[in-house]
DNA sequence: CCCATTCTTGTCACCTTTGACAAGAATGGG
DNA sequence: CCCATTCTTGTCAAAGGTGACAAGAATGGG
């Protein structure tokens, strides 16, 4: 183990650089047609350097995943952190329009959404990434004591990400207009019912 | 066209068995890793009949798109006329338990969900298959006069449908209890919702 | 029996993607 | 300057999938 470096190290950035390019193919093209050529000519390498750094292409799928999990996390983080989401309908509005609202986001998480169906590692991950929201939502709820109990919070927050999920496919494929606010709404009636609840 | 029939067309047996073969291989491996020698092989075929008689891979995706549709079409229509669905909580029953109940479809429709992000003429097919269960949740609530105006109608369907994809989807990757009844109480909250806006 | 039509088999060349590797260029400490 | 380490290029064979087609078997009417 000499202390000779040789050469400095630019691993990290080419790394960065591959992703990049693999996200823009995958967002253009789909996973299952990107291929390492394309990222190749994307990031403007040679193939063999997308080899060289990344290996193997399933490995690049899990660089890609981790990139996405941490981005969502570090989303939810800073709106909690940053005292952005002081009410419930701060941090379901957070939900909504920064997790779920974020097009080339969605346009990932589709398709690790559509991996995760047969890959448990992949499905395992996405798991791990909404419970955290959900955990997020029903603390949230807990602390202003709004739903009967904890079970009831859960089904709640459950409920919630289901919504925000099918309204970012629909719109992620074109079905629904930018401007529909329906599912806002949805989300606000739950609370509502769920406020009244707590009441009785 | 000399009447000479010469031998019995067994097309539509041979291609009934093709795609049933089809969508098995979807289910199991996933649309993009469906090969054509492997829906030969679970049909019991060689590869070449199947090209003979679905010809293009292309073409044979269209077939089972046709399908899924006529399929969805079919549930609704049996509901509707059946006098299964006669109350709007029954005809969202229909639409939670048969159209977005069933794993096999949903397992299929994600697929085509996945497709259509990148691909015009699927986008437009599924977008008339929602479009027909959209119309038929506004027809009924127009009926039971609930709701304020026809667009607010429309903003509630599309929200119901959010919904139950949205609940369809988390359950296909095994991310909710198969117990769980938050996603129907959440559809009955809106509706409650809807009724008392209309009564305003 | 004959023949047109339909079905069935098997094989071939082509293309794309992948994995592996040899050979060389760049770089920084000793 | 020297050399170990790191980066870069280019090329090759293997694997897998697709489309095309020739040649033959089955079938039912004339």
């Amino acid at each position: 183990m000499g202390c000779l470096m040789a050469r400095a190290k630019i691993e990290d950035e080419r790394k960065e650089q591959i992703l990049k390019a693999f996200e823009a193919c995958v967002i253009r093209h789909g996973l299952a047609k990107t291929t390492l050529q394309k990222v190749a000519d994307e990031a403007g390498l040679p193939r063999s350097l997308v080899r060289y750094f990344v290996g193997n292409r399933d490995s690049m799928v899990d660089l890609l995943i981790t990139r996405m999990i941490e981005r969502g996390e570090a989303t939810l983080a800073d709106a909690q952190q940053a005292g952005r989401a002081n009410t419930l309908g701060d941090l379901i509005d957070t939900v909504f329009d920064r997790t779920f609202g974020d097009e080339t986001s969605n346009n990932v998480v589709g398709e690790l959404w559509y991996l995760a169906q047969r890959d448990g590692a992949i499905r395992s991950r996405l798991a791990e990434m909404y419970g955290r929201i959900t955990d997020a939502l029903v603390t949230q709820m807990t602390i202003e004591e709004i739903g009967p109990d904890m079970a009831a919070r859960q089904d709640a927050a459950h409920a919630l990400l289901s919504l925000a999920y099918g309204e970012a496919s629909f719109t992620d494929i074109g079905l629904s207009k930018p401007n529909s606010i329906s599912t806002r709404q949805l989300a606000d009636a739950l609370v509502r019912e769920l406020a009244g609840a707590s009441e009785i």
